[in-house]
RNA sequence: GGGCGAAUGGCGGAAUUGGUAGACGCGUUGGACUCAAAAUCCAAUAGUAGUAAUACUGUGAGAGUUCGAUUCUCUCUUUGCCCA
């Protein structure tokens, strides 16, 4: 018999796609649109199995999609800018656009050789002038909507490559590639008012309903709206303060006051720009980096001043004021008031500099709190108490509930007083997008010599990236770039802005371009839009959870503010977030990682290859990396296994939102499943192409439909994994069944319906097995028939005291006494009655019955 | 420290509304084919006892609700992710 030669047949049903244009999309009015998106890849040079993961469920569902007659946009693009381009160019004396451009086509030729449904004629790719000059265009609109400023802020910098580093790039607080402990900068920076739209993107949170909770919670957290009150503190001293206004969650534990913490660049710290030791201080705040993290691990130190606070609630209670390195001038207005006993940062600080601690909450469960051996009152010792409880030590305060009660009334006394007045805080900051970088979407703007702001004029849009610059120079390469830079509109001399976009900008409305990925005039047009907007289903990994979907979030609000683009408020309908490829990690006695093709299995030791005595150490599996070399080459696996062999195994181990495992046994199985279909294929063809037929199956009707039934149910709850238990399980009904019987009316029909079914996940076989049968015009999915799901004889289990005894093969809908009938004469359930009396008996219908004995 | 989730054979994992736990695959064992091996095919495979029929135990631990709990509730353990 002739084996599958899956190089040709995927080769041949590729080109096939191509040439007719198969997956090429039009806006077809008379038709349900689907717009399946899978989050588009940056081009760093080959894909990797977490891209093989991603874009097979992606292809499986607008297979699907496809075949139930939805019109499928199912696109694909790069997202092309960020720094890897601009380090492999300067480590290989390369031009980024090239070094992109070329991986940009090795990677699209191994996502075609996958044979994705993608529609190719949408490409797009986000360092193209005719992609980011659009994304230009974004940017001068929401700089006239007043959503985008410029304002200085903290950057982590790195003192020896002079360049700003992401936080991620920030490791033990020290630059990532040169090792230098990195600083805090300030900076000059372009900002979109992300914030201004905090409560909305909250309250849009409720209407997706089919995105995972954990993914909303993540965003609701990030958002963090908290509750609490601004108060006016009283200050006295030297200086000409008089007041200093706080934000705080907790106004309830103002009576454990015990210190006031100004950010070093309050405008108080106006007064101490000469003063050499508060100079000292602040450049020893700078050397924490600028996460919350990093404040909150860091040591937490303070400069004391000459001023005193008074608390509001009792003026006869002084305490100091400090500049302290946790306060963020970012969080409500860079003061906070320290009430150590509640806030364990405060406690810090206050051993630090020897500070009064006064609870003022008091535990509601006395068990494991200390308590003062004289006064028999609550104390604090080195952990500060953050619980629920009740206010002691606080005047008229004492006794109210914490928190339900305390926070409440306090505010209320304080808005009574004019002292302070209710307000929410989101802990949402705006969102900087300046990077000091080449490989970017360039900012349009430029500077006048006094440094004023001019939006470079529309016309002369797109500004492009200069090319052939010098990567090799310290800090941003476009700075040094003077013919680029300096510019003339209208006649005067300008400087043009040398920083570029984030590109998470890049990715925040690619979607919408797949829409119009044509459209010169602008970044797309409402027609596209209003058709196919919103994404239908959205794909990616959970790693994006935060940013890249809440800016995406943002910017269609963004676009949208004022001048009305979209009828949709969410881009994304639904969210599904795959888990990633894993694979164990080897390593040498020396402690060097190793890569799964240096390591072979005798006898169940791993050794490295070709040497019996070098002995390898397995460590647990984790997500595949190159720095861990725990990786497996798709093209590879691809070339020695095929497409639908490797889909059919990437789904098949786990849950697509779990972390699936990757063993090499589990994709020789599959390989192999693909095989044994093809003989299967060939005998069910045989009979249905050469043999006489003559009854037509009801079995076999009712297996196939209560198949399709369950592959149909199992696609819509995005249970893949458990599709390929259907396949095999249909295999081996049909293995068994075409041996057993000889001519049947019904296998064509039937048969074909399975393999349309099989197509989503293993479509170049099931193509070819179709057109083998000649049944691969206007396919259609298989509906099933409830009705014949229903089957006439059931198994109907009967039970003693809650145990299962014995199984009855019953006809449906049997009755209650029939059932009592039939088991007067088992045997075992005669043995286990045992003369004893039946105390009740529970009957569910088509189900079981459950006899209860008297003891 | 806080928030959210998870825990089922040797392994990955199945299991509408609470109603036959372990589908399907991997691995393992035995057998067929072969001079032999690979490949392929057949059979067995949660544990304990038994030749077997069958019985008892069993979904991280402990309790609870229920005729009945992998599924619902509470406490605990371990673990993962996110935030700090």
């Amino acid at each position: 018999m002739e084996r599958y030669n899956f190089k040709e047949v995927e080769e041949k049903w590729q080109k096939i796609w191509d040439k007719n244009q198969i997956f090429k999309t039009k806006i077809e009015k008379n038709k349900s649109k689907f717009y399946c998106l899978e989050m588009f890849p940056y081009p760093s040079g080959k894909i990797h199995m977490g891209h093989v993961r991603n874009y097979t469920i992606g292809d499986v569902l607008s297979r699907y999609k496809i075949l139930q007659g939805f019109n499928v946009l199912h696109p694909m693009g790069w997202d092309a800018f960020g720094m890897p381009a601009e380090n492999a160019a300067r480590d290989n004396k390369l031009d980024p656009k090239d070094w992109t451009n070329s991986n940009i086509q090795t990677m699209k030729n191994q996502l075609k050789s996958l044979g994705l449904s993608i529609d190719w004629d949408r490409e797009l790719s986000t360092c193209n002038e005719d992609y980011y000059k659009h994304q230009q265009t974004f940017f001068l609109e929401l700089l006239e909507k007043g959503l985008v400023y410029r304002k200085e802020n903290y950057v982590n910098w790195d003192p020896i490559d002079q360049t700003v580093l992401a936080n991620e790039q920030v490791i033990d607080g020290r630059g990532w590639r040169s090792g230098a402990i990195v600083e805090r900068k300030k900076l000059n920076q372009w900002f979109f008012s992300i914030s201004k739209f905090s409560q909305d993107l909250l309250d849009g949170l409720n209407k997706l309903k089919t995105w995972p909770n954990k993914v909303k919670t993540m965003q609701k957290n990030w958002i963090g709206k908290s509750f609490g009150c601004e108060i006016d503190f009283k200050v006295e001293g030297d200086l000409p303060v008089k007041k200093i206004k706080c934000f705080t969650t907790r106004p309830d534990t103002l009576f454990g006051f015990s210190f006031l913490a100004l950010s070093v660049d309050h405008e108080v710290s106006q007064f101490y720009d000469k003063n050499e030791d508060f100079i000292k201080f602040k450049n020893e705040c700078s050397k924490t980096g600028t996460t919350e993290e990093a404040i909150a691990v860091g040591e937490k130190i303070g400069f004391k001043t000459n001023l005193t606070a008074i608390n509001p609630l009792n003026p006869n209670q002084k305490v100091p004021v400090f500049f302290a390195n946790f306060v963020l001038m970012d969080y409500g207005f860079g003061a906070v008031f320290g009430c150590p006993a509640h806030d364990q940062r405060d406690l810090d600080f206050a051993r630090k500099y020897d500070l009064k601690v006064t609870p003022v909450v008091e535990p509601l469960d006395t068990s494991g709190h200390e308590y003062d051996n004289n006064t028999k009152q609550f104390v604090i010792k080195n952990e500060a108490y953050t619980g629920p409880g009740k206010i002691f030590n606080s005047g008229f305060l004492n006794g109210l509930k914490v928190p339900e009660e305390s926070i409440i009334k306090t505010i209320e006394y304080l808005e009574k007083n004019k002292i302070g007045k209710k307000q929410i805080n989101y802990r949402l900051k705006d969102w900087g997008v300046s990077r000091q970088r080449y490989w970017g979407c360039p900012i349009p703007v430029a500077y006048d010599s006094e440094g004023n702001v001019t939006p470079i004029p529309k016309k002369d849009l797109p500004v492009k990236l200069p090319e052939k610059v010098n990567l090799n120079s310290k800090g941003n390469p476009l700075d040094s770039q003077d013919d680029w830079k300096n510019i003339i509109i209208d006649g005067k001399k300008y400087t043009r802005e040398t920083d570029t976009l984030d590109t998470f900008v890049c990715s925040s409305w690619y979607y919408l371009r797949f829409c119009s990925p044509k459209e010169e005039k602008y970044g797309f047009n409402k027609e596209d839009i209003d058709y196919w907007m919103p994404v239908d289903q959205y794909i990616g990994g959970v790693e994006h959870a935060i940013l890249h979907l809440l800016y995406s979030r943002f910017f269609v609000r963004a676009l949208d503010f004022e001048n009305k683009n979209f009828n949709i408020t969410e881009p994304f309908k639904s969210l599904f977030t795959q888990g990633m490829v894993c694979h164990e990690t080897y390593k040498d006695q020396n402690d060097n990682w190793l890569s799964p093709d240096d390591v072979e299995k005798i006898d169940n030791q791993f050794f490295q290859k070709g040497s019996k005595n070098k002995i390898v150490k397995v460590g647990p599996s984790e997500s595949m990396s190159k720095s861990k070399k725990n990786v497996i080459d798709p093209e590879y696996i691809i070339k020695n296994y095929g497409a639908d062999a490797v889909r059919l195994f990437i789904l098949s181990d786990s849950p697509p939102e779990k972390d699936v495992q990757w063993s090499d046994q589990g994709m020789a199985s599959s390989y192999k499943f693909i095989q044994k279909l093809w003989i299967l294929h060939t005998e069910v063809k045989n009979k249905i192409l050469y043999q006489k037929e003559s009854k037509k199956d009801e079995n076999l009707d009712s297996f196939v439909n209560e198949m399709i039934s369950k592959i149909t149910g199992n696609l819509e709850k995005f249970n893949y994994n458990v599709i390929i238990a259907n396949m095999y399980e249909t295999y081996n009904f049909f293995i068994k069944y075409i041996k057993d019987n000889k001519n049947i009316i019904n296998l064509k029909e039937n048969y074909k319906k399975i393999l349309i079914c099989f197509s989503p996940v293993v479509p170049h076989f099931a193509s070819e097995c179709l057109s083998e049968i000649k049944e691969d015009q206007n396919l259609i999915w298989p509906k099933f028939d409830l009705k014949l799901l229903e089957k006439e004889e059931i198994n109907f289990v009967i039970q003693i005291n809650g145990k299962k005894r014995t199984v009855l093969k019953v006809r449906k809908n049997i009755i209650k006494s029939e059932v009592l009938e039939i088991i007067k004469k088992d045997n075992i359930i005669n043995k286990h009655l045992d003369g004893r009396e039946i105390n009740k008996v529970i009957f569910v219908q088509n189900r079981l019955m459950n006899i209860l004995l008297n003891e």
